[in-house]
DNA sequence: TCCAGCATAGAACGGTCTGTCCCTTTTAGG
DNA sequence: CCTAAAAGGGACAGACCGTTCTATGCTGGA
């Protein structure tokens, strides 16, 4: 578990790495986590990131592959983040905490704006689309992170703690970019120390 | 409070009501609650609407005019359900469990697709925006409504309760949507319970 | 009855979006 | 150094989008 590296999987054609591609992520990662996905076409992504037309269609399948790189760009980071933090607590009660903090700094960062994830999905309601289905796979891993710890935390019903605290974390989510982020951190942090000493 | 009647408004002129403008509401409801409002264009409201080119320009100032329509209606309903649990509870207990409970039933119903602020939201991120700023709107009366029954409820602290709850509905909401419904439901009931009790 | 106002039908507009294609220039590896 | 691949820079098509306009049909109230 925590190893932050089964999703890769690419074509064996190909480029994969190329200054030019990581720009058009870069670019894209911001514009659509800022402005919402289909709030922002190809060409404004293409102009911004200084890459030719021709260039980004080598790259990608078109927006909807762009799309996905990005989600599996934010997906990398978290479990990167989640397994560095892992690594350094072996307590299932610290992990959780420091989980906790890791998010309630996150939302009360400048620029916030939601969960990737969460907005996503938003734009595309779709169960069979692909976008909608990367979304859906991360929350599962995600949930899972979560059952783990609280499984080896002891309690007596890991999934529904492992349900609530995701309900906190998704709640947080929402209010830090729809609310007051101060306040939003305040309940989370909270509403898990709760859960954690509840066992 | 909970009068339900207080972000109405409109230009002196006019309609108001019409078979034509209801259709367009209630098909343009139906579509961007369903399949998101920037992947519904205009067109295809109209013609699911069966309602003119014209006739649509004549009730509405154009798209953006049709989304806040479509989000005050929502907005409409819920105050006049939660309204009409407050009018029948006199308790602020039993009118806290009241609304987790209808929330709780509104995630599991079919067709749930999550929260339809939270939606627009996430495809109208400028805070400047008409319906970002409905959305806003919207949560800032939902809050308002849960502070003052902890605070009738005699919590400590009426706002962090009310926070809290808030977070629970939210993450219900998300997880009503992208997870399993009826563990949000457990969720939330759950938490608001406790809530409740810890006073 | 007549007419004003609302609804309909349909064409047309400029703009933007995704995606394809072509040609030239730059870059990097053998 | 030479060549093949990558990148740049456009032009272009086809679709859709939101919007405006005109001409016409329908209906209810004075």
């Amino acid at each position: 578990m925590l190893d932050g590296m089964s999703t890769t999987e690419e074509v064996p054609v190909l480029i994969r790495r190329s200054a030019a591609r990581d720009r058009l992520v870069g670019t894209a990662s911001r514009l659509f986590y800022g402005e919402g996905i289909r709030g922002v076409g190809v060409d404004r992504v293409m102009a911004e990131a200084d890459v030719a037309r021709g260039t980004f269609y080598r790259h990608f399948d078109g927006k909807e592959d762009l799309v996905r790189a990005y989600l599996e760009g934010a997906d990398r980071q978290i479990r990167d983040g989640v397994a560095a933090v892992a690594k350094q607590i072996s307590s299932p009660a610290g992990f959780l905490a420091a989980v906790a903090h890791g998010i309630g700094d996150e939302v009360c960062g400048a620029g916030f704006r939601g969960c990737p994830f969460i907005n996503a999905a938003a734009e595309y309601p779709d169960p069979q689309n692909v976008i909608h289905q990367t979304v859906l796979r991360h929350r599962a891993w995600f949930r899972e992170v979560l059952v783990d710890a609280f499984r080896r935390l002891g309690a007596t019903s890991h999934e529904q703690s492992a349900d609530s605290m995701m309900a906190l974390r998704d709640g947080t989510m929402v209010a830090g970019y729809l609310g007051d982020a101060q306040r939003a951190r305040a309940v989370l942090l909270h509403g898990v120390t709760a859960l954690v000493a509840a066992r």
